[in-house]
DNA sequence: ATCAATGCAAATAATTTGCAAAAAG
DNA sequence: CTTTTTGCAAATTATTTGCATTGAT
């Protein structure tokens, strides 16, 4: 994530946390500078690492309790790729509305955007009496375009 | 569910767990008929209780073990629904392509299906390279149309 | 000062698994 | 008969929580 992205996505984080009267401390800003450090999905267990990496203090616990509040801020989303645990999605902050391609063999994920599905979405959703809040859409495909470059490394792609 | 929708997707597992030389047993039965007895959305705990409803014999266990030849299947579909307990959709096993619209208020849940988004999700997928083995769709809204009814058990509708 | 936030270690709870007994093919 | 499946209870593991202490405002 460029530089002058990442302190955005952290001030927005810092804002937030002062609308709910929350403190600044030095393990939040540890864990936040490690969540914006990146546009990979982590888990909470390399959270962890990465937060202590900036600061030896950050324990498990407030990595586990500072995740609800990166989501509930909507600059980080949970997502679920069927493993027994999270993944964490920090592209939120600048991409609101991206979705997922995932290769079902080497479980590459590629994200993208899309107006037409956006429009879509909320036309469909009108018609059935609701107003669209957000949205997540998670397409399972198979990576055939890198069958030839040998990037895909299980089977098929 | 309509009675010979139930038989179609109960022949169907029976023919996977028959492709895969697996043993048709009475709790198997029992768990399938459950399953597909419903189109509602259930967990596992809801699953062995309906289950132990026909066949007293079957076991928590079986039920765990069960539903990964379920879902392997296809006919069945894990849902995460940000709970800390799965959710599991009997409804792929007919309309393999559905949707979900969720409102954040009271949780109703719609399924719909849409020949324009499969159309866009395959045409993109294709630029970027993959091609598509299934997807899932899933809206967060607010059910503003029932806001008059009365029917949403929260704030907003 | 005051009250929120922390680390630690213990608790929770859904799901998984080892094993000996039972049942399918 | 052979091999899979079962129920039971114990194990696993990500996440949560109580509590005494520390730190932000």
């Amino acid at each position: 994530m460029p530089v002058d992205e990442i302190q955005v996505a952290k001030q927005k984080f810092m804002a937030f946390l002062a609308r709910k009267s929350l403190r600044i401390t030095a393990q939040r800003q540890a864990i936040v500078d490690s969540v914006f450090g990146t546009d990979q999905h982590f888990t909470a267990e390399q959270l962890l690492e990465w937060s202590r990496a900036r600061d030896g203090s950050v324990s498990r616990a407030t990595v586990y309790r500072t995740l609800p509040l990166l989501t509930e801020s909507g600059l980080v989303r949970e997502m679920d790729f069927g493993k027994d645990h999270k993944y964490y999605d920090p592209n939120y902050a600048h991409h609101p509305n991206h979705n997922h391609i995932i290769c079902q063999d080497c479980e590459r994920i590629v994200e993208f955007e899309s107006d037409k599905i956006d429009k879509l979405e909320n036309e469909i959703s009108r018609k059935l009496g609701f107003s669209v809040t957000s949205q997540r859409l998670q397409i399972t495909a198979s990576c055939e375009a890198l069958k030839k470059s040998g990037a895909c490394k299980n089977r098929r792609c």
